[in-house]
DNA sequence: GAGGTATATCAACACTGTGTCTAATAATTT
DNA sequence: AAATTATTAGACACAGTGTTGATATACCTC
């Protein structure tokens, strides 16, 4: 199934490119598909051939980013690991985003796809709960479901204003001010930082 | 400038209410003019008459909201106001969107403008920050800017919850939620809880 | 390397929505 | 009642969409 065809591949790569070149200019609602395809210099009838529209084409290219994560983030997710803490899940992620910064446009950008993000951090999630259970035994399921939308979303807020502040932390840095808030909210101010 | 005109009170009505039903629907970036003057009965060129398209129509439609919400909440805001806390601050925001519940599929639902609600939000950020300031005068503003970024971001999070399950909860009660997660995190869960 | 196959290109097509305009009609204000 | 203003209906050129068929060319297999 896999297309080994480089024509196909230069294509694909051309619309990529294209695309999101032109996300960093203007909400994804004003890219039509012919100028797309002249900013590509590929036909118009060659995107048909491939996708849809440019929703699809948005879809089909978070799904690669989907796989893509979840492959780098395979041995951080491993059953077998037993010391595994919220901790390292968050760099993990923040690092693979921090790898990707051009594909960030499409999620974390002010164009960007938020919901494809909450679905990326949401990667983690299954372990996050499952730590958090192991912690709060007597939280019921809604506190739990309500903690997780505003620490999800939360993660993201924060991404948002890495990537508009060029990434300029580490992720390490990054992935322990998130963990510090959603441990101890406004109280982690108040605790040693470097 | 204020139109007292019955007529075109009548058509923005009209515009209103089939923009609030089509989004309920389908998002934004799938919604014509045409049928959106179809479904609200009125001429095409009317619609030109009052907005330039669709993004227009909300935009003005989410100036009108701003405004409400800065005047419900303009007693909340009073400089006169000396025992301000957050939680009243986040209590009058919450009960201000569940008494506008309809509003909220503008900002809120699946097809809503996030960015906007994060306006919303910040109608309190000036006396938010200015109150956490005065607890912890030793945060640098880069710290105080990342833990703004993350909680405001997740009480969107949590609101976009709230209003999928049907806004069930009191303001108060979401509220007194968001505060406790914001102060203390996960340390919330073990914390009394009505 | 020659073969057949798959892919990209080009031109043309009907179709839908856009944005603007004019003349006519209806409601509102003075 | 007259003047002003808002809405309507129809028409227009224009742009983007989605599809089709014919042609050329790059690719992979043998």
């Amino acid at each position: 199934m896999k297309t080994s065809d480089h024509r196909v591949r230069v294509t694909k790569m051309l619309i990529r490119r294209a695309f999101t070149d032109l996300l960093r200019q203007k909400p994804i609602q004003s890219i039509s598909i012919k100028e797309l395809c002249i900013a590509a210099g590929i036909n118009r009838g060659t995107f048909y051939a491939h996708y849809t529209d440019i929703y699809d084409l948005r879809n089909k290219l978070e799904e690669e980013m989907m796989t893509d994560f979840q492959e780098a983030l395979r041995p951080l997710l491993e059953i077998g690991e037993k010391d595994l803490t919220p901790l390292k899940i968050t760099t993990g992620i923040f690092q693979c985003l921090k790898e990707n910064a051009d594909v960030c446009t499409i999620t974390l950008g002010p164009y960007g796809d938020r919901e494809f993000a909450a679905r990326l951090i949401s990667l983690g999630r299954e372990k996050y709960v499952e730590s958090y259970k192991r912690f709060f035994r007597d939280a019921t399921a809604k506190q739990l479901e309500y903690y997780y939308a505003f620490v999800s979303a939360g993660c993201i807020g924060l991404l948002e204003r890495w990537l508009a502040e060029g990434m300029a932390s580490s992720a390490e840095e990054m992935a322990d001010m998130a963990e510090r808030i959603m441990m101890h909210g406004i109280g982690f101010l108040q605790t040693d930082m470097t």
